[in-house]
DNA sequence: ACTATTAATCGTAAAATTGCTATAAAACAT
DNA sequence: ATGTTTTATAGCAATTTTACGATTAATAGT
């Protein structure tokens, strides 16, 4: 098939998915990296700074951009990314439920 | 393509990015937490929490196991999984690094 | 030995992902 | 108006992912 049954897990489950799916590529987790070191760029610094083409940044801007991770400001001809702070709050506090919901117990 | 030129990224965004990715999924999150409220459980257990086959059940085990973030040990006929505590804090660890990093900046 | 139980693996199909080149769209500069 | 810059999108191919039924392998019980 090659398509997930979203349909049959909780909100939550596919809340936190989205957003782990979202930073599932070394790319993103690069392009994270960069506009965090250095608070907004354009789309074309990153171009510069990958080892990607134009295009395949540009479609790893829109995977961020969909899970809301990163936002766009249009700034003349260039856009300028950055992190969207209300769901990388989210992210992380979702993400730290799920690991501090651990209690150290070990297998049988 | 359909392939990740992982050879063009740091180690430690490969890290990063192999953990997202196995927690990528609605059926991961829900085992990790089913496995998280539980302490441990064996393959059957989540085959009957689950709306998947045993088949693919025991694929996003292997996904998981294949992250580290569980373990499985072989207990009779059945296995008994449980979350792998050196990757589990590890992973936190990196996600909070990259999330902490952020210092609230706004786009231009 | 035979039978059940449990989990992993094989084989398959559909769909999604990754990456590229080429092209479009939008704003700016001249 | 024309050309330039910048980003997004369309179109394509290879690969990977997701899901399932069927089968295999391994252990336990009778």
């Amino acid at each position: 098939m090659g398509v997930t049954k979203i349909e049959n897990f909780s909100t939550g489950q596919n809340d936190l998915a989205v957003l782990a799916k979202a930073l599932g590529h070394p790319a993103r987790i690069a392009i994270l990296e960069y506009i965090l070191g250095v608070d907004h760029c354009i789309c074309g610094d990153l171009v510069e700074e990958l080892p990607l083409s134009q295009a395949t940044v540009s479609q790893h801007l829109k995977a961020l951009k969909e899970a809301k991770l990163i936002k766009g400001n249009i700034e003349g001809t260039s856009v300028c990314y950055c992190i969207d702070p209300i769901t990388w709050e989210n992210a992380q506090k979702l993400l730290n439920r799920m690991f501090d919901s651990y209690d150290g117990s070990n297998c049988c």
